[in-house]
DNA sequence: AATGAATGAGAATTCATTCAT
DNA sequence: AATGAATGAATTCTCATTCAT
């Protein structure tokens, strides 16, 4: 078969496409089925059902169910990590930055529950599994890094840079789940919302008409 | 039987003091089972491996892995209940009132990690879950529920709540759970952040030394 | 407890009377266990539910399952035996033990019938087994070997007498079993249609109204 | 890969031969082992030991124990159903159809015990259960139906058709049982028998030389 | 590469029986 | 004797991974 290539590069190219376009369905597949199930629960089964490939491909593609967990993690935290950047050198001050920060992320959010919602026949929700997809967890954990980054140069010692960060990200983190969860789904009041929370507290929240 | 325990109640309660020994040792393996591993991972044969019964034994004292963790989520929110509702009289405001609450959340939270420390080998981390005894979970959803109550009545329809209950909460687990990780634990001092964060955020937060 | 009942001999004979009782209370249990899931299905913790007795009381009467069910085997068959005795003596000829016979028969599976149905919960039906109860079983057997003898010294070798006794009593089991489940049970009508079927076949049977 | 099935036709059935043969042979220990212990007493473990495939291979071929249990019911019955409505067709009477179907069932008990018995090890007998075949017990059944059936109409409501299909399919049932424990197996004989006896009783009964 | 059957360790749960009380 | 908790082998079934084709 290896001949066959040789002789004829178009069909070299078309598998190098195949390829491609498996590794990237398997991708979809398990972005799905752990969003649906959790990390344990999924089967490799599971995730290949919703393929046009079979168990053994599967293996061809990662060696492990892991492996497809951190394929799927990094390649989120692959894409967001300019976007993130970008949104450092743009930032002038700490509050514009936290902003920006958290608007790209709850954007990430939008888009990739946007994939996984897309074919999740929705079945039972399963107890003891917070669901998100490794994505969102690898993004959540940039966030979450480059916030405290952020925060150590900017507060120095004079409050305790551990605890906000947590507190911010915790913050980020929880507005942004339930932002996910409402219809029309609304990005800026809940960049809005949090922002506020962070840099204010209660205080500064944002006020609702009646 | 029965005239037994009653001229002898010395030994009366001997059966009854093994049992409810298991009982405990069980529920005091589980804890540190799902602690370490999760749900889904521990096994049933975990827990009684860190006992000296055997697996029938386990399902004299309960009916499958589920109810368990029932048990101890149940045991948790049992305990913490009458603690939480004390609170809310003692306060007279909001402010008092999350003050309270996060303060007997903290200790409580000590409480558990001290007896899951007690034994706890220290395997290797697993990753993919958030690691947390059912206890704890079940208690951090009665602060969750009892905040987003009371900030219901406080604030009425000036911010939105949903959000703001999210927030508080997010930043009340997360701190708590990084106090939790440090030497020494100093509970007033996180309670202080939290409370802080929550009322008044960033430059409302305790300035530290050094 | 032994000096107990040396001094008193009234409670001595109350152990007895006691020892009794538990012994047919667990073999009545069992007859109804057995006969609604089957020897392999049914459990001692089956039997002993429906008695006031522990599991450990059980294995005081009984050295295990086995034994149980071959107990309650030897009771119908003990109990049996003499009716079956009588048969024969009465019976003038082979037409009129046949017939006495299976009228003593079908007269025990009523009695061991209403028993069973006593108290039955009538829970679902299991596939694959037969039931009935041991007693039943037994006792059958029991015809079985007579009609077999009987047969016989009647009809020495003329006729196969093993394919005649099989016969013979296959039809008086399966239009016993069938007997049991009409309503009302109509115990002569069943004896008649079984004894014609054997003696004359097809045109002897009786003839039914409309 | 349906290239090569396209171009090598030898080679093409090779997996789907493994499959068959594997299927065949799960059915066939299965089929042993119901017949020497019975649905509940048999393991899947006690399937698979005589076969040179795994536990997993079993769940790949059957989903449970109960399914291999109706695949052999369902093959049986399937394989049977054309030969009994070949002697309902070619039956005149009464009479012709009955020789014909019990004809047509023993031929059947034969072939399929001689399967059983081919590597059976004979092991300890075990009690409480009938032991037959899940396909011997849906042809019996198969047979059954058509007695009844044919019965009803021929004879209307002159006797209780209900006790003489009972009657007649437990002839049919114990001679045939008793003829496969004979050595040599004469199924004529047996047919004749049954048929006479079902037709005439005792009287009709072929008679014995010596 | 692709396929999907095979593997076998391991999971939850049941149950006859034993044994300390 | 009576009690019922303890035992641990056995059962059914699942699943990540391997491997012949």
């Amino acid at each position: 078969m290896s001949d066959i290539d040789l002789l004829n590069p178009s069909q070299a190219g078309k598998r190098e496409q195949t390829k491609a376009a498996n590794r990237r369905a398997i991708l979809d597949a398990a972005r799905q089925v752990f969003a649906e199930l959790g990390y344990e629960m999924a089967s490799v089964r599971d995730i290949i059902r919703r393929t046009n490939l079979s168990v053994g491909a599967f293996y061809n593609y990662y060696r492990s169910k892991e492996e497809v967990y951190e394929a799927l993690s990094d390649d989120g935290a692959r894409r967001f990590r300019p976007i993130l950047a970008a949104e450092y050198e743009r930032a002038s001050d700490f509050a514009g930055y936290v902003r920006g920060a958290i608007g790209a992320y709850y954007s990430f959010l939008v888009d990739e529950q946007a994939m996984v919602a897309a074919s999740a026949p929705g079945g039972e929700r399963h107890p003891h599994v917070r669901i998100e997809t490794p994505e969102m967890k690898a993004v959540f954990d940039q966030v979450k890094a480059s916030f405290a980054d952020v925060l150590e140069r900017e507060r120095g010692p004079h409050v305790d840079v551990d605890y906000l960060a947590a507190a911010a990200i915790a913050i980020a983190r929880e507005v942004g789940e339930l932002m996910l969860e409402r219809r029309p789904i609304d990005v800026p009041a809940a960049v809005e919302f949090a922002v506020q929370m962070i840099l204010g507290g209660l205080p500064a929240l944002p006020q609702v008409k009646a």
